[in-house]
Formats: C-alpha cells, sequence, structure tokens
DNA sequence: CGTTAGCTTGAGGTGCATCAAGGGACGTGG
DNA sequence: CCACGTCCCTTGATGCACCTCAAGCTAACG
C-alpha cells in the first residue's frame, strides 16, 4: 500500500461523516475508531481498527460514518481511485469488505441480544483474538469508547469490569492494562 | 443471475449457520431473513432480504448466519465459484458487500443507541424506502421477527405500535397492513 | 363454530441508565 | 519535591424503560 504516513495525536479526526470517499487507510500503530452519531450527540462505535486493518472504504462517494484516532497513532492512506484501477487490489477490497461485514454481525447479536456482562466479555475476547497478546491486554481505549462501542454507559462498563474481577475473570491492574484469568470463562459468557 | 428457481414455504431454511458457502441467492418475491443464535436460544436477525436483493456471500467458505423464508418465497441461486471466475460479477458482489455493510452499520447505531420508539419508526421508515410502497406497508414478517430484529421483545413491538397509532404516526389496519399517517414525524424520530 | 397461532394488553419485576460524589494517576507550577 | 488541578475512572443511590409473566383478543381455517 503506497500512501504518506500521517501520525495522528488522540482524538485526531481522519475524516467525518459525510465528506467526500477519496482515500482509504491503513493503521500502522495505535488504533482508529468509525462512529456514527445521533442528532442529540448519542454516539456508536462501529468499529475499532489495530496495526494493520484497513478502513475508510464505502458503498457511496462519501464516508457514512467518522474516523479519529483513539490514542497517538501512525496511519497510510492510499487514493480510493489506486483501487478501482488494479483487479489485484480491488479483489483484496472485496475481502476486506467482507470481514468487515462478519464482524459488524457479530456486534448486532451482541449490541441486539447479549447483557452488559456479555458484551464486556465478547469485547475482550474480540480484543483479545485480535491482538494475540496472549492474555494481557493493553487497551488503547477509554471506558467511554468501550461503552459507546457496547451499546452502555461508562459507569455499566466499569462495574462490569469490577465484578468480573471479584469473579477471578480479569485482574485490572489499571484502567488500560487488563489480565485475562480465567479466558474459558469469558469464552463461555460468548456462548 | 442464472440459476434455478426454487419455491419455499414460511419458515423454510435455505442455508445453516456453519454449512459450506457454496451458492449465492437472489431473492424473487417474498422475504427472506438472515439470523444468528445464541446457546439458549436467543435470536438476532441479521438482515431481511426483499426481492431484488442478493445474499448469502461470505467472508469465510461456511455461512456465518442462518438463512430462512420468512413467507411464501421464490429464490434463485447462483455457484459460488461462478462468482470468482467472472469480473464483471466479483465488481458487482464488492458492491453488494459494501452496501451490506452500511445496512449493518445502520442497524448497529439503532441496537446501540435508539429506544423502542426510535427503532421501531427506523424499521419502518426503512422498509419504506426500501418497497417504495408510498405509505402502505404489507410487512411479510411476524411481530416476532420484529423484535428480533430490534433487539426488543414481541410486546414491547406490539405497544410501541398501538402507542404510534395513538399519536396518529401510524394507523395500524391489521398485524400486517400498516399505514405510515404522519411519515415526517417517524422520520425525525430516526434523527 | 371450535381451534389455533399470532397479536395485544395488563401487572409487576429488573437490568441498566441517570444523577451524584468520591478516588487515583498524571502533569504543571511554585 | 510537593501542592494543585484535571481527566478519567469507580462507586453509590435512585429511577425508569423495557422485560417477564399472564391473560384476553382476533382472524384464519378446519
Amino acid at each position: 500500500m503506497i500512501g504518506i504516513a500521517r501520525s495522528l495525536s488522540r482524538d485526531q479526526e481522519v475524516f467525518a461523516e459525510g465528506t467526500a470517499f477519496e482515500f482509504i487507510y491503513k493503521v500502522i500503530s495505535g488504533a482508529v475508531r468509525t462512529f456514527r452519531l445521533l442528532a442529540d450527540g448519542r454516539r456508536q462505535i462501529i468499529s475499532f481498527y489495530l496495526p494493520g486493518d484497513l478502513f475508510g472504504f464505502e458503498a457511496n462517494s462519501f464516508h457514512a460514518t467518522s474516523a479519529e484516532a483513539v490514542c497517538e497513532t501512525v496511519i497510510v492512506s492510499a487514493r480510493r481511485s489506486s483501487l478501482i484501477e488494479d483487479e489485484e487490489q480491488r479483489s483484496r477490497l472485496s475481502r476486506y469488505a467482507l470481514r468487515e461485514l462478519l464482524r459488524a454481525q457479530d456486534l448486532l447479536l451482541t449490541l441486539g441480544r447479549r447483557s452488559a456482562l456479555e458484551r464486556v466479555a465478547s469485547f475482550l475476547i474480540d480484543f483479545a483474538d485480535r491482538t494475540e497478546a496472549a492474555d494481557a491486554l493493553a487497551l488503547p481505549m477509554s471506558r467511554q469508547d468501550i461503552a459507546d462501542y457496547l451499546g452502555l454507559t461508562i459507569e455499566t462498563v466499569s462495574r462490569t469490569l469490577t465484578e468480573m474481577q471479584a469473579r477471578g475473570l480479569v485482574h485490572i491492574q489499571n484502567a488500560r492494562q487488563i489480565q485475562l484469568t480465567r479466558r474459558a470463562v469469558l469464552t463461555d459468557l460468548c456462548e
């Protein structure tokens, strides 16, 4: 993927909902969130992107979500047009779109049918699987980000993690460092 | 799209979660639902497909959802391999996947952040937009289907529709025939 | 007309939200 | 090096939107 690397500070915008879809992006380091807002400010985070992930491709000629850096982040971009030219690239994009769709479907199940405990368990297991960080997670995102991803409030996320620790499922070293001490139980919570 | 037309009776399965991804399908008439289940039977409907819609394409070599006919339905199928051969088809599939992704993202916002009233309004407006049926909707799906799509219970869907009628937003001729009498207000509820 | 499946309505309970206050870590300036 | 502010997180008390349980209604169909 050819493009200029760009450094982003925390909360810095990559693109806004409704603006032209001209580039696609790849995360080099850090993390990016995409989200949609309701008129009164309610926010739903659609996806987190971690190093190696592509993001920003759209069905239409404008972005349906906004994208921001979760923390200090480096990304590279490629012109959308470069995808259309190259058949190889286009086919890769198609695979990525389908993978994104699969992830969105997983989250639909979580938001539609799981309890707070199950949601947080799903989030932890999913994050662990993606980072291959054994059982020691270094979360780049805040409690508010997690809440807005899981359709909960920050208080519920915090209480749920505290309860998980009380049950011996996790160990919270500090807010951003969480160890999965009984991963099998967490996995069971995702059914 | 080449393939044999198949008639399905109500609730008949098209494919099951976990089975091989060999065909993609197109709805000719009727409606299809795709869904995922939790171990205890909780169901999340991922999408409804209406005449003209393609469904069944997957990121992996097996289906991540199950698919069933919502009512008497006719579909046609095409071999997955026919897509890989034809560059034109492949590009169409990519567009479809991106459109599906966009729809999934819309539903994520609904499930994560909207109230019951807003969810039902979103559902009605979305269905009306897709069928271009002016303001008289003929719903092929049951209240249970709507509930499992919106992350609610059947009772809440029913009560919400009753309340909408009391507010003059809709007129419920019978359970499957709903008129949108004040569509602008419903649209506002989706913000 | 009776049966049944799906829908509606009612009463009561609960899981999570809301509102409020109190830590804890980190940075900044004296 | 310590006071102080700020941001984020945690904890507590209370409320409410939606769920659960239960019963009645309606329409389609034999």
